[in-house]
DNA sequence: TTGAAAGCGCTAACAC
DNA sequence: GTGTTAGCGCTTTCAA
């Protein structure tokens, strides 16, 4: 293993100055020396030992993205930006999968607290006031999940935006009888996503029954049971859901029930993936600007790691329809 | 932050005591100070900094899978795997993002040689011959393909079984013209899977026909053109597909030019992603032992970390049909 | 049974 | 400009 110090003895100078050449900030060497030494390091390929370096510096140039559900689908986007973010940063970016239950919570908090990792970005809750507990134990994090039931410290998508542009979409459509299928009920960010959502077609005088509304897995799970209510006449023209794979899900359960999309109803999902442009039809939906969502968390985390007050931040960058052929004009 | 020498401090004892009762192996210590001791640090919420620990124990106690694209669908599968292995050898399982070209695989070097982790899982090649440079550099690693270019230190799935089944599943089911869809032509695996089909059907009097042979991407790009080659009445009976992705896709682009599946043509995947039981059809395919697969590269991983020799190793655990509807016998 | 001492590889005052 | 020194928190002989 090459250490500064065999840098050191090769060239016959100290291991401070060698750390000094290699990784301090104001050079206060001779040309020579500093070239002598950075040959050195290139020829015998010296790798500095993050772990003595983190040892010492009391921080260890790396943080994690913990995901409960690496098939998430949102969830390579956000990487894609966090991660361009963490090499500009200069950070190391580790994912890691979690389980469930208070003691994924306390291993999370561990990495840190062992440091491993300076700081953790995370979306889904372990459990229950996970958020008070790093706040607690004094762990820099970010939540890319403003909603939970603590106060937040979160890098989060301009939903309200989002479902704002949904539900408009619909109306300017010329949609009147709308339905929406909302993840959740309970969940605060389900409540605010389906608020938004009415209160935009209330605004322009449509009102949706009560009876359109539902609510299904961020998955889609539970589908058949809408499909079968939308089998009858009385139907809604037009279903907004609160993630894509709903609409992807219940566009199967439809069909399978006898109910064309778009020719009887039309349907817009929430965020985007590669698939629903291959799909039977094609979805028409929201695109959430969730590599921006990645980047800016990253840089949020990073920030307060160097100190720096917490801010809660809505993610720029806007939201997008994206028209595709599940979506048409109310007859 | 709580270190052994404040409980040292606090019970009155050395900090190598503290050390000792609470890693140490032979515990030859009073069952009193071994109580103070255990107390104190649960009292204090001790949390051992796994830097300084690594740093001395020449360890650190983590390993890492390496991605280069986060959305592949088999990749949850064997996360899950690796998962609980890792949690069952008390290592620290962090997944990682990197990008393409030669500085990739520089970096995942690096985390080895920076001491942040002990072992490398990985997948695709950042670049060719990175399976000699981990051998050169001395890194502990498990390649998850087994078919590069390089002497293999692999893990694999046991994708001769895989094709061979997927071959006899369709003979059985009466079909005499059948066409194959492989992956990228000139990688080791793609031949071995496309080999092994057709010599299993030959074996069985079935011969493929050269233009009933098709490549695609694994994510299903490219495959319009052969649903436009299947239009012709001359196109075999049933397909098979290196991947489901490429099944999926094709059975939509199939329903775009008027064939229908499985009435006009059968079509089977490799792999299951839970969409394919949404699909319409859902789709028939084969199932691999993906979870095993991460389990049992973990654990190769760790021999080797503990000093062990390698040893290549098929997967146990046997790929399985999934029957659904994208396939039925031939008339 | 316990403690003293050395050192893993690195950095940062401070002295020369 | 460069070296000396003193640790970061931990483990592990070895001595008491």
């Amino acid at each position: 293993m090459v250490t500064l110090r065999t840098i050191a003895e090769r060239c016959g100078v100290d291991v401070s100055t060698v750390s000094k050449v290699i990784h301090g900030r104001e050079i206060r060497v001779t040309e020579d020396t500093r070239q002598r030494i950075m040959t050195a390091a290139k020829e015998l390929n010296y790798r500095p030992n993050a772990l003595a370096r983190s040892l010492r510096l009391r921080r260890s140039g790396a943080i994690v993205m913990a995901m409960r559900d690496t098939s998430n689908i949102v969830y390579p986007e956000i990487i894609e930006g966090a991660h361009a973010a963490a090499e500009k940063a200069g950070t190391c970016l580790f994912l890691m999968k979690y389980g469930s239950g208070e003691t994924a919570g306390a291993s999370l908090i561990a990495l840190v607290q062992e440091g491993r990792v300076d700081g953790i970005l995370w979306d889904d809750l372990p459990y229950k006031s996970f958020s008070q507990e790093l706040l607690d134990a004094g762990v820099p994090f970010v939540c890319l999940n403003g909603y939970s039931d603590v106060e937040a410290q979160s890098v989060t998508l301009d939903d309200r935006q989002g479902f704002l542009k949904q539900a408009n979409y619909l109306a300017d459509l010329g949609h009147r009888k709308i339905g929406f299928i909302g993840v959740e009920p309970q969940s605060n960010i389900s409540i605010l996503c389906r608020e938004t959502f009415l209160n935009t077609l209330r605004e322009r005088g449509i009102a949706v029954s009560e009876n359109h509304i539902w609510h299904c897995s961020f998955e889609g799970r539970d589908t058949e049971s809408v499909a079968r209510c939308l089998v009858s006449e009385q139907r809604p023209t037009a279903i907004a859901t609160a993630s894509i794979l709903i609409a992807k899900r219940l566009c199967h359960n439809l069909h399978k029930v006898g109910v064309r999309v778009p020719e009887d109803i039309s349907l817009i999902g929430y965020h985007d993936v590669p698939d629903a442009e291959w799909n039977e039809p094609s979805l028409t939906t929201v695109k959430m600007p969730s590599r921006e969502q990645g980047a800016t968390a990253v840089e949020s985390l990073m920030d307060q790691i160097a100190g720096g007050r917490f801010q809660a931040r809505i993610v720029d960058g806007k939201p997008e329809i994206i028209e595709r052929e599940s979506c048409i004009r109310a007859v």
